[in-house]
DNA sequence: CTTGACTCTCACGTCAACGTCAAGCTTTAC
DNA sequence: GTAAAGCTTGACGTTGACGTGAGAGTCAAG
């Protein structure tokens, strides 16, 4: 497929995916016309790029992560455990955070007195 | 305290602490001479914006936030409870990055036969 | 009262992840 | 064969969270 199936397919725009391409996220074959030309299989990996930038990774962190996701064996063991243990510490963060709001939002419940319940 | 202690004691540049106070996230007093004073307050207030700029939020978030994590009573509770849920959605997004990322390891680990435990 | 450390307010620079034209080929439809 | 739709490569604009001086006022020490 070309460019604007993939971009209706995955809703993501032709611009981010010219830009996952210049940022060596997708590789694309090309038409003698220079046209870009998508797989299946891209569909799958935008998926991933966009499911990684949601998690808050950059693209150069996605570039040594998408390696790790393709399900080929390559020997690829060293990078993917340094990966998954830096999106672990920003989970924590993430939870550290939810922790003191949801502590603070307690002391407000008990501060007030009718407590709302949880919403 | 002025803008070089808190900066020294936070660990936060004193450009990033003008910075906060132009997003309204800071509210020093002055001096006649225009010098910034903070307080002891001040010094959790600089962790929690960075706790929460870690965890992803934006300054503006940060400005809803910060009403709800001071121990005082003044009903703010409904703010609250959206921005918890924005965070635990964000830590969700992430814990399913981790998961697939967990699982492509495990896969690969699987593949590889000699498979190392964990780290 | 001068030096040096500290602080002030502009104001432009940066980096990432795109948005948004512009100008010009290519392919599809009729 | 021509118009519309789709694609190409530039190249400049945008937003957020600051970095980095510039030029000038302020405060503590000798």
């Amino acid at each position: 497929m070309r460019i604007g199936e993939l971009a209706r397919r995955t809703g993501v725009s032709e611009r981010a995916l010219r830009y996952y391409e210049e940022q060596g996220l997708l590789r694309p074959e090309r038409l003698p016309s220079g046209y870009r030309v998508y797989t299946e299989l891209d569909v799958a990996a935008v998926r991933r790029v966009r499911l990684l930038l949601a998690a808050g990774l950059s693209t150069a962190q996605i570039n040594e992560a998408l390696p790790c996701m393709v399900d080929e064996d390559e020997l690829l063991q060293p990078k993917c455990s340094g990966l998954v243990d830096a999106l672990a510490a920003h989970r924590d963060r993430i939870e550290e955070a939810i922790g003191e709001l949801e502590s603070t939002r307690a002391n407000l419940n008990a501060l007030i007195g009718r407590a709302r319940p949880v919403g």
